[in-house]
DNA sequence: CAAAAAATGATAAACGTATATCATTTCTGA
DNA sequence: TCAGAAATGATATACGTTTATCATTTTTTG
């Protein structure tokens, strides 16, 4: 049933030439007179011959993949990531292996060894933080590594990302400037980036003398009713906040559409801070504040690292802080 | 600098029993004594043994390997049926390679190429229309193949997918049914799925005698901008619509944001209908009327087919309708 | 026309695993 | 203690390419 591919040695003979000169044909075709490439060439068509990239791969140690793990594709920021991934190493020819993590440290770990027998040229990572065991398995320097979204020291190779801590303090001293006193802060529940930026929170309350209450630290669901939730228990506290900060325009927009509904003004009654600058943000009225992270070109920067790396470029810069934008709007 | 990877022999040796006592200890472990299985493990643990599964593939003409090739990340819609193609083939241990088309045929057909070479065990497409030299690459059976999203005769293999064509109908005859009789129809310009759902929309029209003006048929940027845009450019026309039928619920949403902002009322002055269900749909008010789409279960069974195959089980259903829903609120 | 250059060919080893065959050693039970 | 079973080993071939070496043929050039 399952036929066989044909092999280059197949279109040396329908070409009528040897297997060496078919490779060369098209291998090397300086080595080859016009002729021959011609009469090769048209095998490899007549034959729909397509060479075996494993075979290549076995003999010379590379692969042309390069692998990229994120957590998931259900929200669109991962998947602009690995957008830029793919636009990169698809003007270099490469392919890309894609796994997703589920943010489980643990699945992260079996994809990373499932890729690293594939002898992947290269590998994208989220975060800095990874199980121990892989983290030995790279240490070799066999495979060249990037880290994305996390600016700070890499835990691995190289690494690409902007300060989430950096992130969240401008954002706090952002709304604190602006004379908010009762800033909230919701994250995801269990996630670490959100911990990150709960740490540069807190840290600038701290450093502006704002109020500190942890009832208005929250988590909730990743979604925009898990935004419109977390808004309503923050407004039913006694002393309720004047700004709220949403680690994601998700939460934010959530919030936005369900206090609106409640009658609440922005920003009067009440502030609203997002993150990544989603394109909906400039759709609600007011517009949503928020904070413009360059999903897209982490991704292409992740890509050229590595491809800079296999062309054998130790010059190229290792460690990338591409930074972030508050975008000012209507709601703060 | 690029140190080698361990092999099996060298495993063997540290754990002094012969090369082909170490591949049985991990392969068939059953031929084995407990404690020479032991030593093997231990020695893979010390050296952190990785197989080489590029070697394995060669040798098995198997390569644990599924494409997917779908237009674009950016959008969500194809991100979920990616995901569910991940998650499947996460439980059976095979891997996922993803191929950006961008829209481009001729991409795509670069990326099956590439992809063939690889000894992909299968491969997901979007849609059923693809370059004539890829069908007869494909042609042979040599590589498993699911079409996705279209349902229809697939071109190739196996498909999943709903019609495109049975959506248009039925989101035209539910707005006929409710007494509309403007219904314009919105799609992003360029895109083969829209032209699908334009020719159900114009065939339902005639059959139920309603507006045919093809100034109610119009492209857009697909963009919550575009969608805005759309609107104004509709409501402006001497005789506007009473329904909206947006091929997307972004469309939709920014047509619904900025209608709101000019004063209209749903459903009064005008009707709304997207498609995909996007949360959003729920947090809008009023809330939009729209289309559940089975996007991440097509990518599930997808890759269910495809490992089905991978086990020589020829009985699977080799053509999935899954349909979709349609979900009305309060826009119409 | 001879010498140099270009083109082509023959052969072999390597990549790391899968797998088959046959041989030898070690263990188990009566 | 010995037959039979279980475990281990030695050896070889295959997968399809890459790459090296050396030999031969064909073409070009002065």
């Amino acid at each position: 049933m399952r036929a066989k591919n044909a092999r280059l040695q197949e279109v040396a003979r329908a070409a009528g030439v040897s297997y060496i000169t078919a490779w060369r044909a098209l291998n090397s075709p300086d080595l080859v007179s016009p002729r021959t490439r011609e009469k090769v060439s048209r095998a490899v068509e007549d034959i729909g011959y397509v060479p075996n990239a494993v075979a290549r791969s076995l003999v010379s140690a590379s692969s042309g993949v390069i692998g990229a793990i994120v957590p998931t594709l259900e929200d669109s920021i991962f998947a602009d990531t690995i957008q830029g991934v793919a636009d990169v190493l698809h003007t270099a020819g490469q392919e890309l292996l894609v796994g997703l993590s589920n943010y489980e440290m643990e699945r992260e770990a079996e994809l990373i060894r499932a890729f690293c027998g594939r002898q992947i040229d290269g590998l994208i990572l989220t975060g800095r933080s990874h199980d121990p065991g892989v983290e030995r398995l790279l240490a070799g320097g066999r495979t060249a590594v990037v880290e994305v979204w996390d600016y700070g020291d890499p835990a691995i190779d190289m690494l690409v990302g902007f300060s989430n801590l950096a992130l969240a303090r401008a954002v706090t001293a952002f709304l604190g400037a602006k004379g908010y006193r009762r800033i909230a802060f919701v994250t995801v529940a269990g996630r670490r980036r959100g911990r990150e930026r709960l740490a540069g929170y807190r840290e600038e309350l701290a450093a502006q003398g704002l109020d500190t209450n942890p009832a208005l630290q929250i988590t909730c669901a990743p979604t925009l009713n898990g935004g419109a939730e977390a808004l309503e228990q923050l407004m039913a506290l006694e002393q309720p906040p004047d700004a709220i900060f949403f680690n994601g325009d998700t939460l934010a927009i959530g919030a936005h559409l369900r206090g609106k509904a409640m009658g609440l003004k922005y920003p009067d009654d009440l502030a609203l801070v997002g993150v990544h600058d989603l394109e909906i943000a400039c759709h609600v009225d007011p517009a949503l504040t928020s904070v413009r992270i360059p999903r897209y070109r982490i991704g292409e920067q992740a890509a050229r690292l590595l491809l800079a790396r296999g062309r054998g470029e130790p010059e190229a810069k290792e460690r990338l802080n591409l930074g972030f934008e508050i975008v000012e709007r209507g709601t703060t």
